[in-house]
DNA sequence: ACAACCTTGACAAAGCCCTGGTAGGGTTGT
DNA sequence: ACAACCCTACCAGGGCTTTGTCAAGGTTGT
């Protein structure tokens, strides 16, 4: 399945898709001249993308970023170790010593010249 | 600790002190008078935060994301599951059954009304 | 009381994201 | 061989993000 079709399938215009691959979130196989080549697999990728986006307001970035997050573990670490810090609930006025510690983890993620 | 102590001690302007707060990175407390008050806690979101973004080059809406990600579940599922379609090896010419399957998977998440 | 700080709200410039279009050239099925 | 399609590379414009600055007014420690 060529580009153009691809497209008409799944209502992106073949300028986006060809973004989309750039992205890294639709990469579709090449033929031997270069012609990308759509399968059932991208073409799914291509709805869900669709639905994703108008049902929950996703950006291409917003994707991009989570694919990232699943390919850099150090960066889904650093990134996770914040969000912990981020959402504990947190006392009010004291700073419980667990707290302190966890953010030192965080320091310690981001400061990989200290090993 | 005020928004002007904290940002001297963080690098961060008073600007964008407030601008983090609107996009709910860094969430202050109030004093009753309105005035944000930071605090050790919130110091070390700061300091972690602008190691992130110096780091890795992740942008505030990216972090912003992945608060969304955490807080609401139905997204996390979709995004999680196109994130496998979109990873797995994926044979050459062949579509497997249990590609089918996964990707039926992500429509039914994204279809709530076929309750 | 007064200086120094804080509040919200608005405007604005620089820059990036998204998307379309166009130009010049290669591939393919009939 | 020809029409219809694909490729890359570039420019462009509307919209959003990021950050600063300014205005008018409230709070606070000395």
């Amino acid at each position: 399945m060529t580009i153009g079709e691809a497209g008409r399938h799944t209502g992106w215009s073949p300028r986006m898709l060809r973004y989309l691959e750039e992205e890294g979130l639709v990469v579709p196989a090449r033929t031997r001249a270069g012609y990308r080549r759509y399968g059932i697999r991208e073409l799914n990728q291509l709805r869900t993308l669709a639905a994703l986006r108008s049902a929950f307001a996703v950006g291409i970035d917003d994707l991009a970023f989570a694919l990232r997050l699943r390919r850099e573990s150090d960066l889904r670490a650093a990134v996770e170790t914040w969000l912990e810090g981020t959402t504990e609930p947190s006392s009010q006025g004291v700073t419980p010593a667990w707290v302190e510690w966890e953010q030192r983890k965080q320091e310690r993620l981001l400061t990989p010249e200290a090993a």
